[in-house]
Formats: structure tokens, C-alpha cells, sequence
DNA sequence: TTGCTCCTCACGTCACGTGAGGTGGC
DNA sequence: TTGCTCCTCACGTCACGTGAGGTGGC
């Protein structure tokens, strides 16, 4: 008795596919035809396709199975690597599953960093939203839990949402008011937390980069009027430091 | 301030290729260009390149990427489903190292199953271990065990390496001398684990086909002394069992 | 003649990697 | 002129899946 090419994929529990695809890398030697072209499988086939079925299992690679041959010295040095190897995955794979159970919890965009979509609960604006995400990428650790922080300490801050609504034609009167309604807020933030605004940057080539990225990001998301008081915001704030330098 | 692909691959921490992929495939809006043809990205398109970002690395593929659109839902059936994806691929990856374990524990030819290897402990021919490899697939569990026992129990039964040493022209005084040998050991075997012979094959039609692949071993993997001998055995056993029923 | 099995191309999948060959501004 | 950055094809990777189109024995 010789087996089919079908018969022997079922007794190896490998696909039709899986065998020729086998044959055409020469992992697995071709057999002898039958007359009308036919192959014929025999035992040593079938113990070679299954060995390769068990590797394959393991999770080597086909490169690596045929690397090893048909001896069947025990490949301890590969056999560790690859546990190794399997070991990494795992972790890459647990890891998104835990990122994913914290995306669960809370309901929100996941777009943002889990504690910020926890502290912002919702009231961010879309431009807020774009611009936290392009700025988690680029704060440092402490300066993403101090954003928290301030996202957590001011749910109701008028300013906010008069900042959130303001009009890109809003007249000088209320911009005036609105810069006086959040200048002592924003200086109370910036004495509570002096980290808020620490890049991730590590050379000064980056840290001009991602400058520039903030000030982009900014300049597209808010309108004028809102830049304007921004603007004037921080202006106020960088004198005040300036005079109690002195 | 607008970016380059090189500039918002870096941002994004994508390769410079991904973000090109991602405009083949539509996941992402192509930008202005300058005069010169390079490409100008906003703002947006940094978020968006963001959010896929955040989605592969949790798992997600390109086209169910695709299929979440730009919205911010949280997708939570989409969650649900990949993560119970990944659960899959995590188990599927500890049982395979759960094998590697086992096989770096013992020593010996990782082909076999690890019981197998364990109870044979190398003192297997090579048409033995071809004959074992083949059957461990054809074989029920019951079988397998009782295989197991067998080889524990048959440290340095005399006839074995007798029969595992035969030349192919053994006269008939050599045969006859080690079928005696074999006969009761053999019969004793038979009566300790009942369950040596069965198949795993669950309709008559596999059973045939089982049948007949054990046959197609024995005799491509046995030389013609042996295979005489094998059926001289069965054959006085079948007679003993075949009184016994009378 | 109809079905069933086997055969050999050969393109498709997935998410990009990796040159090849050419252009534009310093 | 030389380097550097950007651009667009377009083939390669990995382990097969999936038809297409044809043949041979009942």
C-alpha cells in the first residue's frame, strides 16, 4: 500500500496545500509517480511529514525546520531560542490584552492614554481631544500626570468652557475679560504643577521639533481668537516670572 | 509648521513605509503637496495616523481599522471579539511552550510523544521509532498508554534485541527459536493492556484505512525474517484466543 | 457520459520591507 | 558638483489558500 497526496496530508492532519508547498521549498522529498503520474507515498515520507507537522506545531519556522535537516539530534540551543522567542509574544500579546481590559473599563475615545479619558470624563472639546493626543506623544511622563491632575481638579472652572465656545470674531471686550477670568487659574496650575509643559525630547534638535509641533498643532486646532488669548495668557505669565527673577 | 512623511512617521512612531501603506489601503488621507511635490501633513492627519497606530498595536488588523471609520465610538464589541482573539492566540502559545518544556526536560527525539520518549529512553531502533511515529497518529489514547507501559515493563526482555537484530535471510531454526522467545512475552503484553491494538478511527471506513497504513508500515519498515516472525506470533495468538472463545 | 480524484500553474493574502531609479534645493 | 531628502514603482516576505483548467479510471 502507497498513500495519496491526500491520504497522507489527513494522516499527518496537514492540508493538501501544506504538502506540495513542502515539496516545492524541498523540505519534503518528492515520491515515486504512479503510471499516470500519480505520487506514491511511503512510510518514510509520512514520518518526515509528520516530524515537520510537530515542528511546525512548536512553532519553528519552515527555514528553520529544513536548517535542522532530518537528523533527529535534540536541538536543545534552538529549541530554547525558541521558547524564548514564543515567551516574547506572549508578553507583547498580554500586554495589548491589559491595555485592552483598561480601554474596557472606561467608556470614552480610546485614542487617549487611559488616565487622561478617565480624568477628562467627557468634556473635552474635539479640538481638545485632537490636541491632547498629539501631546501625549510628545510630554514627558510627569508632565501627562500633571495634565491629569489639572483635568481632574477643574470640572467646572468658568473659563473653560467660555474658552471651549469662544467665537473666532469675538471683540476685544470679551477677550480682555476672558484672559482676566484665566490668568489666575492658569498661574494657580503652573505653581502646582511646574512640570506641565516638560517635552519628552532628549536632544535639542527635538526639543526645537517638538516645539514647533506644539505651536503647529495649536495654530490648526484654535481659532484666532482663542490663540489671542492664549497668547496673552502666557504672555502675562512669562512677565510676572520675569519680575520675581529680579 | 506641516510635516513630512518622515517627520510624522517619527511622530507617530510608525515606519516611514507604514504611513505610505496606510494611503495605498485608504486608511489614511493623502495631504496638500508643496511645489515640489513633497507632502505637506496637518494636524489631522497626525491624529489619525495616531489612532491606527493605537489600534494595531492593540491588535486590531488593518481592515477592521478600516471598518471603525474615523469615529471615536468605543467600538466595545469590536474589543470584546479581539480580545477573546488574542486569549486564543495566548493559549495556543503557552500550550506550545508547554510542549517545549516538556521536550527539554527529557532528551531524546523530539518526533516522539514525550511519554513515549520518556518510557523508551533510546533504546529504540530506527524502523522502531519510524513504526511508533507513525502509529502515536493512528493510535487512541488508551493504546498509547498501554503502549507506554509496555516499552517501561520491557527493560531487557531477551527476545527484542534478538528480534531488532535479525538479518533479513535467518534461517528457519533462527525463526522458529525466537517466535518460542517472543510467543509468551508477547501473550503476556496482549492480556496486561487489552487496549494495545485499538485505533483511533471512528467509522469502519477509517478503520480500514487505518488497518491497512499499520500494515504499510510493518512492511516497508521490517525486513522479510521479521515480518515472518511478527505474523507467526499473531497468527499461534489468534489461534490461542480463538480455542479460548470455543 | 457523469463524478470523483489527481495533477500543475499561478495569483492572492497580510502588513509592510527593501531596493531601484529619478528629482530638487543647499 | 556632492549630499541629503523626498518621490514613485515594483518585487519580496511567510506559509500556505484558492481557483483555473486539464487528465484518468470507474
Amino acid at each position: 500500500m502507497a498513500w495519496s497526496t491526500r491520504e497522507i496530508a489527513e494522516l499527518a492532519g496537514t492540508s493538501l496545500r501544506a504538502v506540495r508547498h513542502y515539496h516545492e521549498i524541498g523540505l519534503l522529498a518528492e515520491p515515486e509517480r504512479r503510471a499516470n503520474g500519480y505520487k506514491r507515498y511511503g512510510v518514510a515520507h509520512l514520518v518526515r511529514l509528520l516530524r515537520v507537522k510537530r515542528l511546525t506545531d512548536l512553532g519553528f519556522s519552515l527555514t528553520q525546520i529544513a536548517e535542522m535537516g532530518d537528523a533527529d539530534e535534540h536541538p536543545e540551543e534552538a529549541l530554547r531560542a525558541l521558547d524564548t522567542e514564543l515567551a516574547g509574544k506572549i508578553e507583547r500579546l498580554q500586554q495589548a490584552r491589559a491595555e485592552l481590559a483598561e480601554v474596557l473599563q472606561q467608556p470614552g475615545p480610546l485614542d487617549l492614554p487611559p488616565e487622561l479619558a478617565a480624568a477628562a470624563n467627557g468634556r473635552l472639546t474635539e479640538a481638545d481631544r485632537s490636541f491632547v493626543v498629539v501631546m501625549s506623544r510628545l510630554l514627558s511622563q510627569s508632565a501627562i500626570d500633571a495634565y491629569q491632575d489639572l483635568l481632574q481638579s477643574t470640572g467646572d472652572e468658568p473659563g473653560v468652557a467660555e474658552f471651549d465656545t469662544l467665537p473666532a470674531d469675538a471683540d476685544e471686550q470679551t477677550r480682555a475679560r476672558l484672559v482676566e477670568h484665566m490668568l489666575p487659574y492658569t498661574r494657580k496650575v503652573r505653581a502646582a504643577h511646574p512640570g506641565v509643559s516638560d517635552l519628552k525630547a532628549d536632544t535639542p534638535k527635538d526639543q526645537r521639533f517638538a516645539t514647533h509641533t506644539v505651536r503647529a498643532a495649536l495654530e490648526e486646532l484654535y481659532n484666532p481668537a482663542q490663540l489671542d488669548v492664549l497668547h496673552r495668557v502666557f504672555a502675562l505669565l512669562a512677565k510676572e516670572s520675569k519680575e520675581s527673577d529680579d
